[in-house]
DNA sequence: GTGAACTGACCGCACGTACGGGCAGAGTAG
DNA sequence: CTACTCTGCCCGTACGTGCGGTCAGTTCAC
C-alpha cells in the first residue's frame, strides 16, 4: 500500500517527493515515458534510485500521478472558466487560449502528458486519470452542442469536431517553442479564428473570441495564470 | 507490398527482408519504437535476430526506412493529385482526403510513422526522412499562400494554419478504428469542412471540396488507392 | 568458388525493483 | 532534562531480466 504520507510525525519539511516528480516529469517530456529512468533523476536530484521507489513504488504509478495531476488542474480550470462565460463561441475560444497557454504556463506537465496520452487507453492503472480524460472531452463536446442548439455553429458532428481541435493542441508539443519567435497568444488566436470561423461564428463575433485582449482570452489568461 | 516471399523449402534471393519491415512496422505502430523488439518480431517470422541484423544493421536504421518510406509514398501521392487539381480548395482539401485515407489504407505504417515523428527532429540518421517531411509540409504551406493570394483564403499565417491541419490529421491515430462505426470519408468530409470554411472559403465550395464524391475526394481515392 | 541468406550461442549493459539497514526528529516515561 | 522507542525518509547494493548487437559457422543459389 502506498501511502501519500502528508500526515506523519517524524515528517521533516515536505520531502523531496515532489521534487522527484517534477524532475520525472521533465525527463519524461525531454525523451518520452521509456527512455526516462530512475537512475538519471536520482543522480540529478543527489539522491539514490530506492528513495524514489520509496515514494512511488513503481515507475507506472509515478506516470499515471503525472497524467492525474494535469487533468486534474485542467478541468479545475476548465470549470472555472466555463462558470465565467456564457457564449458558445467564448466558452470554445477559452479552451483553446488555455490549451496553447499551458504549453509556455507549465511545458514539462504539458508535454508529458501529450507525449503519452496513448497509454491511457490502454495501460491498466489509468482508469482515473482516463475518467478525467474523458470527462474534459464531454466539456467541449457539450460547447459545441449548446452552440449547436443555440445557432451559433452551424450543425455537425460534434464528437469529430471536438477530436479536430484537440488535435491541433495535442500536437503543437512537436513544434512549439515557447523561447521561439511565436508567442503563444498569436497561436491561440489563429487557431480561434480558423476553428470558429469553421463552425460559422460571424466575423465580428470571431474577431472578438480570438482576441488576446478580448473577454475569452483574458478569462482564460486569469484562470490559467493564478 | 506486392512480393508475399515464397514459402518455398529453401531460402530465396531477396530473402524476407520485407516481410521483415512490414512486421516490425506493425509491432512499432501496436507498442512503439521502444518497446519492439528483434527478438518478438524475428519469432513472429519464425527466424533469427541475427537474420534482422543481418538485413538491416541497426534498430535506428529499421526505423529510418520506415519513415523514409512512408514520406517517399506520401510525396509522390501529393505531387500526384497537385498535378491533377487546380483550385487552391481543391488542392488543401485533397491533402485531407488522403490524410485521413492512409489511416485506413496503411494503418500500420500511417500509425508507426505518426508515433514516431517526434524522432525526425532529434535523432541523427532521420536528416533524408526529416527533408522529406519538411518538403511535404512546405506543399501544403504552398498551397494555402496561393489561396491566399488568389483571394479564395483569408489572409493569415500560412505556416500555423499548416501546423493547426497536420495536428488534427496526425493527432487520428490516438482515436481513429479502421473498423469502427465512423467511416473514414465521413471524417475527411468533416475536417475539411471546419478547415475550408475556417479559411473564408465560400459555402458552396467548401461542400464541393469537402464531398466524399467530389472532385477532391476522386482524386486523392484515386491517387491513394493504386 | 563466391557471396548472400540465415542460424544459434553468446556478450554486455541498462534498468526496474527488492531488501536490509542507517538516520533524524517526535512522542512519551521517568 | 534524559533515555528509549517509533516511524518515515533515505541510502547502497544486489538481483533478475530483457534487449541490442556480435560472431563464427552453415546452407544454398548461381
Amino acid at each position: 500500500m502506498t501511502e501519500p504520507a502528508t500526515v506523519a510525525p517524524g515528517r521533516v519539511r515536505g520531502g523531496r517527493r515532489d521534487e522527484i516528480l517534477v524532475t520525472f516529469t521533465r525527463h519524461v517530456a525531454e525523451r518520452g515515458y521509456d527512455r526516462a529512468n530512475f537512475g538519471d533523476v536520482a543522480s540529478e536530484l543527489g539522491l539514490s534510485k530506492g528513495t524514489i521507489v520509496h515514494h512511488f513504488g513503481t515507475k507506472d504509478r509515478m506516470l499515471a500521478e503525472v497524467q492525474e495531476r494535469y487533468m486534474r488542474r485542467a478541468l479545475d480550470e476548465a470549470r472555472a472558466f466555463l462558470a465565467r462565460l456564457d457564449r458558445p463561441e467564448h466558452r470554445l475560444a477559452a479552451f483553446v487560449h488555455a490549451g496553447v497557454r499551458y504549453q509556455t504556463d507549465d511545458p514539462a506537465t504539458t508535454i508529458a502528458f501529450q507525449r503519452e496520452v496513448v497509454r491511457l487507453t490502454d495501460e491498466p492503472g489509468m482508469e482515473t486519470a482516463r475518467a478525467q480524460r474523458d470527462a474534459y472531452r464531454d466539456l467541449v463536446v457539450g460547447v459545441l452542442r449548446d452552440g449547436e442548439a443555440a445557432g451559433v455553429f452551424v450543425p455537425g458532428d460534434a464528437r469529430l469536431r471536438s477530436l479536430q481541435m484537440f488535435g491541433s493542441l495535442h500536437w503543437m508539443w512537436t513544434w512549439f517553442d515557447p523561447q521561439g519567435r511565436l508567442a503563444p497568444e498569436a497561436v491561440a488566436a489563429e487557431f480561434c479564428r480558423t476553428l470558429l470561423r469553421g463552425l460559422g461564428v460571424p466575423e465580428t463575433a470571431v474577431a472578438e473570441a480570438a482576441d488576446p485582449d478580448g473577454p475569452a482570452a483574458v478569462c482564460a489568461r486569469e484562470v490559467v495564470g493564478s
